[in-house]
DNA sequence: ATAGGTTTTGTCAAGCTTTTGTACAT
DNA sequence: ATGTACAAAAGCTTGACAAAACCTAT
């Protein structure tokens, strides 16, 4: 119990909510009830975190802060998923890992049946990529798994984002740098984008620089994301994605790595993990919008 | 419940229709209902937004504002889909008790391409079979919903099962009994044998024993299995069960009350839905081939 | 019913006919009997757009007006479309070169509604394939579209893939060659061999050796299929090929090129297209089986 | 094909209210 | 830290408008 206490300052920072804010949505909704210090400071638990995190995704979705705070309050929000969650995300892990497609299936649609598709990205999927970098980074690379693993999850994310062109609301286009040949999380990203109301056109792995130009040719659309993960052999490319990024609004997405690149061509970086990137995208469109 | 709600600008936003137009719409068609807030604003739910995007869909392929929203209204347009479980089940149910192909087909293909055959058979086709019956017994469903939603889950169903009796895979011969005239539960049963690899041929309802005799000379499956919800006038064939039992490993499919029927003809009796029975199958036979 | 229903304008925007025109052909042939709005505008059903189009041909090959409308009325006019295989291909490939998600997938559904898997497969995919891969060859190469086709259809099939390592039947490990990006057509031959009843492990695009190694050790399948389109860059893995085609048998899979390189490691090759292929390793392993 | 009248439908304006993040004074 | 104040942004309603699209009849 006896949790981290955090002060207002330390919250702010952590969820990006201003200081100022987070007393606005105390007084004015009251979802949070800080306990205090001696001399009067809040002090805020994990829990409470966890509350304006919850928060703070509604209303970057575009619920209105009233809302968003009944929701929370209601438990609403997705903050208390029930069910064998872990569970689940770790039958898909040992299925994968044993080469086992039809069990790795069932698990993803136990998974998917019972949460949201942004859960089962955040929680199981991402994580589940990100060990597998970072076992490549330390050298235990050509793990077996992972090129079935990548496959499975490719093959049912794809299935996903079928006809995720379609509708009315805006358009991008997304690709992966020539020579990127790590896509999953530029699906995850335009799925996500997807819930936003977005149209996607995905261009996918390798993606040569004049393919990407004729395609944003084509369809006009308003916002062209390039997945580079590591600026190698990007030079090629630097003016071409000079151009591109005078005439469209363009991002990288990638790590810090390829900030420097970001700033020579005048692209924007995108940064954190695809999902909130991709709220990130769909609320920055949302502002310039109006 | 408890679900997001959107303003106006929101909304607009995502759809792509100006708030004004929304505006327009509510009025003029009463398309939409959103709920308000205390000062009056609009809150519009998840629905909603679908409405408003099939709507647009609709406007945007020329038909005119005001029958789109009547077909709108009537959940005759296609309403867009979402990657969510519960959302394309619910879909598929409502659907089909309106009697509309055209939504049953598109809800079946958003669960298919999203999720395992297994898990659509067994998480939304036999519930839904199961409650039609259920409703049908207290007097609250029509014969003609029932010979609907079979009908088009049938068709369905044996589209996928094309080309089932291919490969090398050990053969199943199915068939129903004599009068039997519901072969839904034989058909997922089939395809689920077929997904672990076996050859099927089936024969369909109401086979005459004589028949299924002559499929069996010919063929010399591995096993067959005969449906027979019930035990009625079953008198007539269990003789001939009998012999087909000697010679043949035979399987019979239906409820607990033919239990005595399988007993004195030496069949084995399937337990459980046709899913968990295809399993049960599927592991006997690899069981006793090793 | 609650069809959609279109005014004059689109309808003489959609079929080339003026608006004039159409309500000629209403008044002086009674071709037309569009249902009426309260305010008296004319709705056409998407039934009389077929007709319209039907007159429309008529007319266009130098019948006189009201001899098209009588054949019309009469049914006798070639009513447009039948399930065309043809014409569902080409609209395939156009809706591929429009980068349009949405209708690729639609032409996608209708022929494989009415068509096998083999034969879509055989007179659609790999036509075009083969046709993206001359153009490339040619150095008309970055054909800006083949890299969204190429992502749609690995989604589609990736779909059909989902499960196929499941039942009884004899494995095979497929993977395509370290630097070899081109998994498609690996997967069709992976479909196919799952059709003649085999299950399938998948390891992808660009698989590292001691990957593919590791895999086989884990699942002791029947049969190693290893993609090398081009003998490129494979001489440093010439020497583990051999090692993996002592122990197994291994198939190569790729252009006449590597014909020499399975000679040396003792590999046997693979001709044809994938489907072909895939038939001949199943008759291949039923001779050597009985 | 033109003319003259009607309907549809998205947009705008005016005047007023609510929401909500931030600023300021205590 | 608190409480009040503020101002920009976003809503609401009513009413009106005008361009585009339709209609019939000549």
């Amino acid at each position: 119990m006896a949790s981290r206490q955090l002060r207002i300052g330390e919250l702010a920072r952590r969820t990006g909510i201003s200081a100022d804010a987070l007393r606005a949505w105390e007084r004015r909704y009251g979802v949070l009830r800080p306990a205090r210090s001696e001399a009067g400071y809040r002090l805020y638990s994990e829990e409470d975190e966890a509350r304006v995190q919850a928060m703070a995704r509604e209303v970057g979705r575009g619920v209105p802060a009233a809302e968003a705070a009944r929701l929370v309050l209601a438990g609403g929000a997705d903050s208390g998923e029930r069910g064998d969650f872990a569970g689940a995300a770790d039958e898909l892990r040992r299925a994968l890992d044993d080469f086992d497609d039809a069990r790795s299936q069932s698990a993803l649609d136990a998974l998917l049946a019972a949460f949201s598709f942004e859960t089962v990205a955040r929680k199981v999927i991402l994580p589940y990529l990100r060990a597998l970098g970072e076992r490549w980074e330390r050298g235990e690379a050509s793990v077996a798994q992972e090129h079935f693993a990548s496959f499975v999850l490719r093959g049912r994310l794809l299935a996903l984002a079928r006809g995720w062109d379609r509708g009315a609301g805006p358009r991008a286009v997304l690709a992966c740098a020539p020579g990127e040949r790590h896509e999953l999380g530029l699906i995850l990203f335009g799925l996500e984008l997807r819930a936003h109301g977005w149209r996607i056109t995905f261009l996918g792995a390798d993606t040569p620089i004049e393919t990407l130009a004729a395609a944003v040719e084509a369809l006009t659309p308003e916002i062209v994301v390039v997945a580079a993960l590591a600026p190698d052999h990007m030079s090629d490319i630097e003016p071409a994605l000079g151009e591109l990024a005078a005439d469209e609004k363009l991002y990288l997405a990638g790590t810090d790595a390829i900030e420097p690149l970001a700033g020579r061509t005048g692209a924007e970086l995108l940064r954190g993990d695809p999902i909130e990137a991709a709220a990130a995208v769909a609320a920055a469109a949302r502002g310039a919008g109006s």
